[in-house]
DNA sequence: GTCTATAGGGTGATAGAC
DNA sequence: GTCTATCACCCTATAGAC
């Protein structure tokens, strides 16, 4: 609460008039954070495309995203494994079982095409979200170990934004 | 300190007398727990062997640790993050320029015989480190969204450990 | 609305009895 | 070695002046 009242030049006392208590302000602050982000996501995994256009599509919107709040992932995954009941409970709305189960048909129409080897919708979803979301989770050690200054970083990121999908079409393509 | 005395059924001023501060205790936590993960892992990378089999062998060594200490990636990617510094000291003596410069040769080699796709060695790296370590880090929220117990969670981990190195190669490979 | 002052409780560390 | 008691400090939250 002292770092948050300095940086906004203003007292401790303000924060709890405005606020009422750290876990209100904490919690306002977090659904900004995480947001939408969650539902824009299944949105266009729901959404009726062709496979690699979709994957195309994810990957993109997911580095745009991270890259405008960089802190983001590790922020929200540390407070998930800090207190996974408050958050799994903001999470009752999304429809997990069936944009899985949407993904996983699609996924199969294309494996019966013999355009794709089989893979289960989650594990293709997590490889997705392990790819775009660990550069950020990493960044500190990242940096550290190759050195990089945050405009190399940066250019990494631009770099990964139009390799991976590839990567992952790849992934999963028959040869 | 409460909570570690709490856990070991001892008193706190105990630990003070075996570790002299909080830090102390934390710096030997974190040695062990982080240790010599990143020396295996460049001893791998480093190795004499093709390209394909060490992807599989990285994979395998990774999976397997992390199984072992499912939360080391959170703790230690969270601690890095807060404090930057202190740990790019301690990895001072890893020569990642090197490790990296070796492994780019042989990524090389395999493009000139036609059979991978170019690649930079550091993001292949990034890449396998992203599909392994991310499921841990979001283990608490994978638990929570796709409703899996901690078994559940242990089997598709051991589903991926066959599945991702496949996945790697093929996203590399020349079709 | 915005501030100062302070209550109330927790934490790291030490002193000192046994 | 292991404990109790305690100090000094910091943090959240509130009371009350302006």
């Amino acid at each position: 609460m002292q770092d948050i009242a300095d940086h906004a030049s203003v007292n401790k006392a303000l924060l709890h008039y405005y606020f009422t208590s750290k876990d209100k302000l904490f919690n306002i602050v977090f659904e900004q954070e995480f947001g939408n982000f969650f539902s824009s996501l299944a949105q266009v995994i729901a959404s009726d495309q062709p496979l690699f256009e979709k994957i195309k599509k994810v990957v993109a919107l997911d580095i745009e995203k991270l890259s405008q709040f960089p802190d983001m992932p590790i922020f929200v995954l540390n407070e998930v494994s800090r207190n996974p009941e408050v958050i799994l409970s903001r999470l009752q709305n999304i429809p997990v079982e069936m944009v899985l189960g949407l993904f996983q048909q699609q996924i199969n129409a294309e494996v019966e095409r013999g355009n794709i080897r089989p893979i289960a919708a989650g594990q293709l979803l997590v490889n997705i979200q392990s790819l775009c979301v660990f550069p950020f989770l990493a960044r500190p050690m990242l940096r550290g170990l190759m050195k990089m200054n945050e405009e190399e970083f940066k250019a990494m990121i631009q770099l990964r934004k139009n390799e991976v999908a590839e990567f992952i079409i790849n992934g999963i393509k028959t040869n």
